[in-house]
RNA sequence: CGGGGUGUAGCGCAGUCCGGUUAGCGUAUCUGCUUUGGGAGCAGAGGGUCGCAGGUUCGAAUCCUGCCACCCCGACCA
């Protein structure tokens, strides 16, 4: 294990695996493109969620839970979703296993196949909407506003700890309402909700739009999504919220009966992000000492390190680190007092910092004599001494900062590396530099994918809040109204 | 699924071309002493079906055949 990982560009991915386990987060499993998530990880996912559930709470959702396994003939029901997901599915086929008849081992009972195959849900949409067919008969039924908590399975070909992985955690949204305009009006409150968590919460700054009809969520009519810069210049999809029109309800057979007496088809919605968002979080602050956690969803706040020589010393220590650690709990933080008499100091600081903890508290025979504590901050590795009466407030107020100075130095990094170009020659050298590219494009499917085909770079989104703009297309010169959003992309 | 690469101690690797002592190094682990304000030092100890299965040979980590797994790059994707 060497000690310094980087995070040159070139060998960025390997920065990030290394980083991922070395932090503790997570490791490769035995099983082909999982990945075990280990318990400091999944700390950080458990923030995630709590926060997340109650901003779901806030507007309006509950949750609920729908079947892991899906019957096949399900997915044949909408042409273009099947389309979108056929082709990484796993299939139960079978349910027994019996001891092979050589005696070595056991194979597939090849008696106990199943009349119709099961899919491992690689997302819920089509068994919810058939649950939701016998739910719905009114207009006094809708809206129905469901979230779950659940895994999913997608058989990618490559995969990568929490970015791409064959099994993930995520929540899925999904809502069925009694017009266009609520179902609408509900997508965008979620990618707004997601927005919020993203930049709030996680500190990483993101852009909201819509995607192009080549990107979009197998089956949906407009797919709304949030983009984040990563620090090798990649572009990272953070969350997607689908207004899915009545596309499943008719394939679904959801009718219900409306205000006027007449019949119609619900209108749906569906909206997720995953543990892929452990992924962004990862990539947009961390540094080459390791992991860089905001504390909003830090497990551990604050680590007290003693320092010492004689075990003595160490009694003394406590009994100052202990009241300081009670006042700190109080205060609302969750603070680990490392008194390991197994490694030294040093390596503590190093540990911890590789783990993201936001601050430090080093106490040692030269602060009992002076009254003082060492408070060091993660963003900025900074230092500073002060009198143990005010440890308490200078770190709370600490954590707001850490809070704000690294949203902010996400964003610098954002706006350093996003980029405006007329110019298709200027498009191509700027992605060679990584970054985001604002430019025209004629608003054609074929144009799209002659520029991926040529550059890798793809529409992340046309952003919401861009200017109309009369300009023309990068790469055919044909006329545009405004400029979407290029990069390459995770 | 296409291209490239790698499987040797918990982890990271050397040895393989050119077969030949008891398979080695770093790190981690354990014990003891000294250390402790930025990843400690010394001494000692334990730990291996050399990915799997065949074959060639007096002798295979090394050569041959087949298989398996993993990683990277592409295609695909949250």
């Amino acid at each position: 294990m060497s000690k310094g990982i980087t995070s040159r560009a070139e060998n960025y991915s390997q920065w990030y695996n290394e980083l991922v386990i070395k932090a503790d987060l997570a490791d490769n499993s035995a099983v082909r493109g999982c990945m075990v998530i280990k318990p400091y990880g999944y700390a950080v996912w458990e923030k995630m969620q709590a926060q997340l559930d109650r901003m779901f709470k806030e507007t309006g959702h509950v949750n609920a839970y729908f079947p892991l396994f899906i019957p096949k003939s399900f997915f044949s029901r909408e042409a273009s979703h099947v389309e979108g997901f056929a082709k990484e599915c796993a299939v139960v086929t079978h349910y027994r296993l019996k001891n092979s008849s050589d005696g070595k081992g056991i194979v597939v009972d090849s008696d106990a196949r199943l009349e119709e195959e099961l899919i491992v849900r690689p997302t819920s949409e089509t068994i919810i909407w058939n649950t939701y067919k016998d739910w719905i008969q009114s207009y006094r039924d809708l809206p129905i506003l469901i979230n779950q908590w659940a895994n999913v399975v997608r058989w990618e070909m490559r995969t990568r700890l929490f970015l791409r992985t064959a099994e993930f955690l995520w929540q899925e949204g999904h809502t069925a309402h009694a017009d266009r305009e609520e179902a609408l009006a509900e997508t965008v409150k979620m990618i707004d909700v997601y927005a919020d968590f993203v930049e709030k919460y996680m500190a990483v700054p993101v852009i909201k739009g819509v995607k192009t009809e080549k990107e979009r969520f197998a089956g949906a009519l407009e797919t709304y999504c949030i983009e984040a810069l990563m620090q090798d210049g990649k572009a990272l999809q953070a969350g997607t919220s689908h207004f899915l029109g009545q596309n499943f309800a008719r394939a679904f057979d959801v009718k219900f009966a409306t205000r006027e007496g007449t019949l119609d088809y619900v209108w749906a919605t569906s909206w997720g992000v995953s543990t892929r968002l452990m992924g962004a979080l990862i990539m947009a602050h961390s540094d080459d000492r390791g992991l860089v956690l905001p504390p909003k969803l830090a497990p551990i706040h604050i680590v007290i390190v003693p320092v010492y020589q004689k075990t003595e010393q160490m009694a003394r220590l406590v009994e100052t680190i202990l009241p300081l650690k009670k006042e700190l709990e109080d205060k609302g933080w969750t603070v680990k007092f490392d008194d390991r008499d197994t490694v030294k100091p040093g390596f503590k600081f190093a540990e911890h910092e590789l783990k993201g903890i936001p601050v430090r508290i080093a106490v040692g025979p030269r602060d009992m004599e002076n009254g003082t504590v060492e408070i060091a901050r993660r963003d900025t590795l900074e230092k500073q001494t002060c009198p143990i009466e005010e440890a308490v407030n200078k770190v709370t107020c600490l954590m707001d900062e850490i809070q704000e100075n690294i949203f902010r130095k996400a964003q610098e990094f954002r706006k350093a590396n996003t980029f405006q170009t007329d110019s298709y020659e200027e498009f191509r050298e700027i992605l060679e530099k990584g970054g985001f590219i604002m430019a025209h494009w004629d608003g054609t499917n074929e144009t799209e994918e002659r520029i991926k085909e040529e550059t890798k770079a793809t529409i992340r989104c046309i952003p919401l809040d861009t200017p109309e703009e009369n300009g023309k297309c990068i790469l055919t010169g044909k006329p545009s109204r405004q400029r979407v959003l290029f990069a390459r992309s995770y």
